[in-house]
DNA sequence: TCTGGGGTCCTAGGACCC
DNA sequence: TCTGGGGTCCTAGGACCC
């Protein structure tokens, strides 16, 4: 019983949203940028053919943009979270196994299915489905392992002629695509290493697998030799239908405009710290370390850089965002120097523990709220259980006095496109 | 003027222990 | 005295992903 992996992948996928809620843009070049409205991130087929290029600062194409009257939205993670979900509701509704593996993106289990149907049709059923039920377009990519199902779903999108499904489960079609493919494209060669294998004669992905294993190993690492392994049909990389616990949470964000005070900066490391603490409690996790950065813009050259942070471990690991704050509170005092013109901040968090799990050693100090006594660190449990309750129905309907009302430094979103599916107001109305 | 945010894994090297 | 050698843990840095 070999294995056989399909990887479904959305095109386009932030601008296949914003389109969909506007068939007026059916023909038109779109782009999605950033946070604070910073560089390109998602580009129709339209904005692709004008040659817009990934991650190019906004401020660089704002010729073509009037040119060819390039149609921009800021980011709107809200609505492209939504459409994701029903994407995977649909997948996960066709097939027994789906490793969601990032917004736009699932890894599905087809060992078994071929006795259901050839697995081309397989790919075109589920194409068509999400197609004609979200209205998202994907392509299919098949074959015996995820690195080369990567690869299958790379050619589905290249050659049109594919039609956007792809059965990579044949050696000699294998091979064929290989041998056009440059070694950078394949899933886990990165740009730096894409060079450094170029440099050994290493071109094409066909040159890496056929790459003597052991060298590979020697030369770089595991992961490059199980890329090697994977891309001559031998499985390495499971499907991993539930998701790792995380070991980190990062919250940080460039600031709209440059944050000068301490009370702004107070006001942003309490917001990241609010969001990590939410995400924290969605994980049922605690966390016993959290650490503070701040830093000014590396890209502007005349002035003064500064850059640093600081870490604490919590006495007992929490998930009450009233310790958190107060920590955070603490570790940017440490760190905070005035006369800077600060670019971001953020807030991490890590050395996790399953909530409920924490043994507090006998000795420890128990920290101020969340344990003060037992009923003070119910009440404060409860408290964050209405917070987030709250806050999931009415996004910011409740929040810390340290976050701050005006927010001068929040981020940039000048091209933002309404709410459609998650708010009763801004929902699409059929005149 | 204007350059994203959030993750993971691996390795090398130092500290420390026996 | 000897200053070996193996094991473990931690951290920083590098590389990758979307």
């Amino acid at each position: 019983m070999s294995n056989i992996f399909a990887l479904v992948d959305c095109n386009n996928f932030y601008a296949s949203c914003e389109k969909l809620f506007r068939p007026d843009l059916r023909h038109r070049p779109v782009v999605v940028l950033s946070n604070n409205d910073g560089c390109v991130i998602a580009r129709s087929k339209e904005a692709k053919a004008l040659g817009i290029k990934m991650g190019v600062p906004v401020f660089k194409i704002q010729q073509e943009i009037r040119t060819h009257k390039i149609k921009v939205f800021s980011s709107n993670f809200a609505l492209y979270a939504d459409m994701s979900a029903r994407v995977m509701n649909t997948l996960e509704s066709m097939v027994p196994s789906v490793e969601i593996y990032s917004i736009d993106e699932a890894f599905l289990d087809l060992s078994n299915t071929q006795a259901i149907m050839p697995l081309q049709q397989y790919g075109e059923n589920i194409k068509q489905a999400i197609g004609q039920w979200i209205g998202i377009p994907v392509c299919v990519g098949i074959a015996p392992s995820k690195t080369l199902a990567k690869l299958a779903n790379y050619a589905a999108k290249k050659f049109p002629a594919t039609q956007g499904v792809v059965d990579l489960t044949s050696p000699q079609r294998q091979r064929r695509l290989m041998e056009l493919v440059p070694v950078e494209e394949i899933w886990g060669i990165g740009r730096r290493l894409g060079k450094r294998l170029n440099a050994m004669g290493v071109r094409t992905a066909l040159d890496l697998a056929d790459s003597p294993e052991k060298l590979i190993r020697k030369q770089f690492s595991v992961v490059v030799e199980r890329t090697v392994r994977e891309l001559n049909g031998e499985s390495c990389i499971a499907l991993e239908e539930i998701p790792a616990a995380k070991k980190q949470i990062v919250c940080s964000r460039s600031f709209g405009q440059r944050v000068t005070t301490f009370n702004q900066m107070r006001e942003a490391v309490c917001e990241h710290t609010v969001r990590a603490g939410e995400k924290l409690r969605k994980e049922r996790q605690q966390a016993k370390v959290l650490t503070v950065f701040i830093r000014t813009s590396p890209f502007s050259t005349d002035r003064p850089q500064y850059s640093n942070a600081a870490s604490s471990e919590l006495v007992n690991a929490t998930d009450n965002t009233r310790d958190l704050i107060a920590l955070a509170v603490k570790l940017l005092k440490q760190i905070w120097r005035d006369d800077y013109h600060y670019a971001k901040c953020g807030v991490m968090l890590s050395d996790f523990y399953a909530s409920g799990i924490y043994q507090p050693d006998i000795f420890d100090v128990l920290n101020t709220h969340s344990a003060g006594n037992r009923g003070d660190a119910a009440r404060s449990n409860k408290l964050m259980n209405l917070m987030d309750q709250v806050n999931r129905k009415n996004k910011g309907g409740l929040f810390f006095a340290g976050q701050g009302i005006k927010k001068q430094w929040a981020i940039k979103r000048e091209h933002l496109s309404p709410a459609y599916t998650t708010r009763w107001g801004e929902l699409p109305k059929v005149r």
